[in-house]
RNA sequence: GGGCGCGUAGCUCAAACGGAUAGAGCACGGGAUUUCUAAUCCCGGGGUUGCAGGUUCGAUUCCUGCCGCGCCUACCA
């Protein structure tokens, strides 16, 4: 309701100031929040207007007050120095909106989005760094659901690359393993556990002697010629790996649609379609001399001069953007001597994509994974069905022989892909080949979700056992390594969160059984990892510690899970079903009513409480067009806060004045109800009791 | 060397688009309801937003330079 009337409010100021003043050329309106209540609920700050119209800023400020008339849903302008429009909102009627829960049509754009996350090379246990993405990019999902978009997920797996070699050389060349015995650890609860270690073994084996690499290049080999003893063994663990990774996510609520696979891109000859492409294109260039003779390789993105990327941000940002720009940038271009049509790009500039020996390298690769993304490859995956999720949902996966009948993946409009901030030269690389095949209208719905990784802090690597460097001591955190074995597993995080959390129940409710208690816990573990996940912005390093992600109290998932509880209680306490209540909130307070209690300098605490729940389709909204699903937790966090401290000052139940009691409770009713629906869209579920 | 990012309270982090007195949590000190209540609430100390300039009515935010830190920069994936 919110985002509605910031949306009404901006369209009538537009409109008032374009009929009020014709002729000046006006800066963009800007509402932003008042940093207060008691200011009121929109702010418009009128200082850009000062110069164009020649007036002072308060002046300004008034005459729009006074002559812009009456907008449903708002209550009145009052102007506040130094120069800001402040703007109430008419309680009553934003409260009787809420209280129907009345949903404005939105349009939403059509197309499928794909969403890509998760992606973790199958062989080894998925860890911390895996779980942030995977949060991340699950919660951006729902996000996207919740706004009304038809959304794809989608797991990319890495299966024939040197990760998987070397767990495969490390069963056959250290453990010394044969297929059968392989076959049967693959069945172990904790098989992916176990190529953990073996894989930080195989790392420390290539270390004391070199020529071991041989036996990585020829197994790495034999996987991507396919159809041999070794290529299915490393089949048979790249599967069951990802099958227990599957598993883990579910135990956080997250699934996938499709996992495509590294592969079926090989054997399908996806790449052979692509290169075609890419020549033609002349976005590859063979190089004739230099250090990287005889390879294809492309321009590295960021270098050189292209005139698309500021003339497109220009476009988006700037509404007085002139085409005299246009001119002005080819005019540098060639006073500079730039000759876009160029083709010799420096050595250091170049990026190789396939291999003097013919063979393509993984950009080469995601660049045809991402023209079938967009169903700009003409070429299509076969489909089998992989894992059913115990909510019966299926899981579909790659592989040559398809099943005949199946969903459509790819060829979607849209797409987002959750990987962290190091591959992002990487993205940007397949990003412009697009882009140079003049696939201008899919790169710019191409968005590498960045984010930055998971990291331990010394003490962090110290408990879990491991000896540092002096320098690693040093430093505020350690980067994890898979190789090296070196991080926290998600599964031991997340048993560890539910067994901490397993102990307060306990205590708490010891009259519960047992299984229930046990679920419970897990609802708190999911929720407090989540949160964790959630609460940092993307660009910021996690430095991962113990204390923190074990920490149920504060800005935590389980405290905004609490604030739901206890809004249960009261219902549960009155012998009233809350959703119940909820659904007929609106036929039992009357304007009159809503306009009594919430109007007033005294009401400001529970208005506060109001306006915060009408916000939720404005965070989501937010959260979307900036990626950044940090401002949901922060919202959970505010209506969780807002409310404990409701509750700690309002009695409800021995409220004496019917109405203000009925009032009370529809309060209570809808703050629950926007908390339960954030916490959702967070994959967070609310325990009965905690 | 080049590219990207970061630097805010003792610690971990907020402050989208430049806006009103830079906010939370943790930690620390003090306090709270016979109630729907303690995974909670209230009060308190804590800050020259790395440094120096610039643009602006206004800068944590934009620009330039410097200092410090991280990541990327393979014919690995």
């Amino acid at each position: 309701m919110y985002r509605y009337l910031e949306q009404r409010l901006a369209q009538r100021l537009l409109e008032f100031l374009r009929g009020r003043y014709p002729e000046a050329t006006l800066p963009a309106v800007v509402i932003e929040q008042p940093p207060k209540v008691a200011l009121g609920d929109f702010a418009i700050p009128v200082f850009p207007f000062a110069k164009p119209l020649r007036s002072a800023p308060l002046k300004i400020a008034e005459s729009i007050g006074a002559e812009i008339g009456s907008i449903e849903g708002i209550a009145e302008f009052k102007v506040a120095p130094p120069g800001y429009l402040n703007v109430r909102i008419d309680r009553a009627w934003l409260a009787q909106a809420l209280a129907r829960d009345s949903v404005p049509s939105e349009t939403v754009a059509a197309g499928k989005i794909l969403v890509e996350h998760t992606s973790i090379n199958p062989n080894k246990a998925a860890h911390i760094g895996h779980l942030r993405n995977a949060v991340l990019g699950d919660t951006f999902v729902r996000l996207l659901r919740y706004a009304g978009c038809e959304v794809d997920v989608q797991n990319y797996i890495d299966n024939t690359g040197v990760q998987v070699a070397d767990v495969v050389v490390g069963f056959t060349h250290l453990a010394k393993k044969s297929r059968t015995e392989i076959e049967a650890l693959t069945r172990e609860p904790r098989f992916d556990y176990y190529c953990w270690d073996l894989y930080a073994r195989v790392s420390q084996w290539y270390e004391q002697d070199k020529q071991n690499l041989k036996a990585r290049s020829e197994t790495l080999h034999a996987i991507e010629e396919g159809n041999n003893e070794t290529a299915a063994v490393a089949e048979m663990i790249a599967s069951a790996v990802l099958r227990q990774h599957l598993e883990t996510m579910d135990r956080l609520d997250i699934e996938y649609d499709f996992l495509p696979r590294e592969s079926e891109i090989l054997h399908l000859h996806f790449w052979d379609a692509a290169f075609a492409k890419l020549k033609d294109a002349g976005v590859l260039i063979y190089e004739n001399e230099g250090k990287n003779k005889g390879c294809w390789v492309m321009r590295r993105a960021g270098t050189g001069v292209t005139l698309a990327e500021p003339k497109r941000k220009m476009r988006q940002g700037a509404q007085d953007y002139d085409s005299e720009i246009d001119d002005i940038l080819t005019e540098i271009g060639t006073q500079a001597g730039v000759d876009l049509g160029a083709r010799e790009i420096s050595e250091e500039d170049q990026k190789v994509i396939v291999r003097s020996n013919g063979t393509v390298g993984y950009v080469g690769k995601d660049i045809a994974y991402h023209m079938w993304k967009f169903g700009l490859l003409g070429r299509d995956f076969g489909y089998r069905k992989f894992y059913r999720y115990p909510n019966q949902h299926e899981c579909w996966i790659s592989s040559v022989d398809g099943e005949k009948d199946h969903p459509h993946f790819g060829d979607v409009a849209e797409i987002y892909n959750v990987i962290d901030a190091r591959q992002s030269e990487a993205q940007s690389t397949v990003i412009e080949a697009l882009r140079g095949m003049g696939h201008n209208e899919a790169a710019d719905h191409y968005t590498h979700f960045s984010y930055e990784m998971v990291a331990l802090t010394p003490r962090c690597a110290a408990e879990l056992g491991y000896t540092l460097s002096e320098e690693d001591k040093a430093r505020s955190y350690v980067e994890v390594s898979g190789r090296k074995g070196f991080g926290v597993k998600a599964d031991d995080l997340l048993d560890q969160l539910i067994v901490s959390a397993k102990g307060e129940v306990d205590s708490r409710h010891p009259e519960l059984a047992d299984e229930e208690r046990q679920s419970i816990a897990r609802q708190i573990a999911v929720g407090a990892l989540r949160y964790f996940m959630l609460k940092y912005t993307k660009q910021s390093v996690i430095a991962f510690d113990f204390k923190e992600a074990l920490s149920f109290e504060g800005e935590t998932g389980p405290y905004a899970q609490y604030a739901v509880v206890r809004a249960n209680g009261i219902f549960n306490k009155a012998g009233m079903d809350a959703d119940d209540f909820a659904g007929k909130v609106a036929s039992k307070i009357s304007a009159e009513d809503f306009s009594q209690f919430l109007n007033g300098e005294a009401a400001d605490e529970i208005w506060e409480l109001w306006l915060a729940s009408s916000k939720t389709s404005y965070v989501v909204n937010q959260c979307i067009t900036t990626t950044e699903p940090a401002y949901l937790a922060k919202h959970a966090f505010q209506l969780a806060q807002l409310f404990n401290a409701f509750y700690h000052r309002y009695p409800i139940l021995s409220e004496a004045n019917e109405k203000r009691k009925q009032f009370l409770l529809a309060t209570v009713a809808v703050v629950r109800r926007e908390l339960i629906r954030t916490l959702a869209v967070m994959g967070i579920t609310v325990p009965p009791v905690m």
